[in-house]
DNA sequence: AACGTGAATTGACCTCGATCAAACAATTCT
DNA sequence: AGAATTGTTTGATCGAGGTCAATTCACGTT
């Protein structure tokens, strides 16, 4: 795997994501500093789970999926990062091995931040501590969602809270694209891609249109009752 | 609700506990200042969701559950914290809004400890940072590996995986008392009490004896295979 | 435009775990 | 100790969603 160095465009997304977001040019300087980039082919394996990792990643362009394995070789989807997204952080705080798998969807670029530089700085900049810190709540409250959409909300109901969390506040009716194949978003909610398809067919009476990737919604309150 | 200063036995225990183990007596001191105690008895809520918040809590006896509500009104359990732990960390990084609800399982006794205070220390302290960071850190860490369990192991699996988490990895045979009821148990695993029920019967075949609270393992491999 | 490949849907079936009801066990209270 | 309350187990039933197989559809390629 060639590894290059940042180019203007990937640094661009990197300063534009919500990491560096409250970031002095000084601290993310010192972040990039070092920084790699990486391409990879659809199906790619990032890391894996108990190996050793010593970088934080950011998706540059394309998907990444964070799995674990069950012993039997099924796969959990924990989450999907897409681009300006970091991921990879945990193993910073626990040995430098990974609790999980990521893996590359389509062809996809990936910025690697060394992290024991990134500890360092944590320790002189107050604001990249509290930058992680922000990471980590982020992370943690993003899984502590699925865990109870999981327990409580039917599979319908975990389609249709996902569409609502891509619907602007005001409208009652509006559209959108699928920012990648069901295939994914099943994993995503945690449903086979056939529970995904049902669940798609049961909110078409409830005003959800599917055609392809494209999402339309007609009755915005019907879907928050269903 | 009455609050009261901690005594030398709530400071012990506070700095005996995960948290503080790698911080100086300066920082720990200082965390502590203004630190309250409550007494709460079975059921209390101790914060809901979206209400605001201005503590990090800590358990010093008893027991605390953290779970969100659908919007039906069932319940999800997120973690249930015991003596020693910190809880209720996000919603200093959200804008001092819960974003899930605690109550006390039986009669508890919690410290809180200023958030503005703590996250102004840890600007101060890289140590009080760090802490923070592997709090979160293990936190998140909780859910994905709830989340993973829920979605790759069935029911007794997931309770030989609880039983084996407090089994020393040298015994093949060893017991052990559940630190509370099998009700709680049943909640954490997301299970209802009488699956967890059924799931204890299935591992009888495996070698697990059940009384009471108490947990016996005859057969360690066994329980591993399931 | 036709083709071909992989994605998505549909149907049939089956398993797991939730739910309800009832029996039973273990606490706590008087 | 006995009663009352609460927790746990067991049985029976049901529904959600996984799995497998067979189409159908969408999309990129030629």
């Amino acid at each position: 795997m060639k590894t290059l160095r940042l180019n203007s465009n990937d640094k661009a997304v990197l300063l534009g994501s919500r990491f560096f977001e409250k970031l002095s040019a000084a601290a993310s300087d010192a972040i990039l500093e070092g920084a790699v980039v990486t391409n990879h082919e659809e199906h790619d394996i990032l890391f894996q789970q108990d190996e050793p990792v010593d970088s934080v990643f950011c998706v540059l362009s394309g998907l990444v999926r964070v799995y674990r394995l069950g012993k039997d070789g099924r796969e959990a989807d924990i989450a999907v990062f897409t681009k300006g997204e970091l991921f990879g952080e945990n193993a910073m705080f626990l040995g430098n091995r990974a609790t999980a798998n990521a893996q590359a969807i389509g062809s996809s670029t990936i910025a690697r931040l060394d992290s024991r530089n990134l500890r360092k700085l944590a320790e002189q900049y107050p604001d990249i501590a509290q930058a992680l810190m922000e990471l980590l709540c982020r992370h943690g409250q993003m899984a502590e969602d699925c865990l109870a959409e999981d327990r409580l909300l039917t599979a319908p109901q975990r389609v249709a809270s996902y569409i609502l969390g891509h619907c602007p506040d005001g409208s009652t009716t509006f559209s959108f694209r699928l920012p990648f194949q069901k295939n994914v978003l099943a994993g995503k909610l945690g449903l086979a891609p056939e529970a995904l398809s049902r669940a798609f067919s049961a909110l078409r009476r409830s005003g959800v249109t599917v055609k392809g990737r494209m999402i339309e919604i007609h009755d915005r309150q019907a879907l928050e009752r269903f």
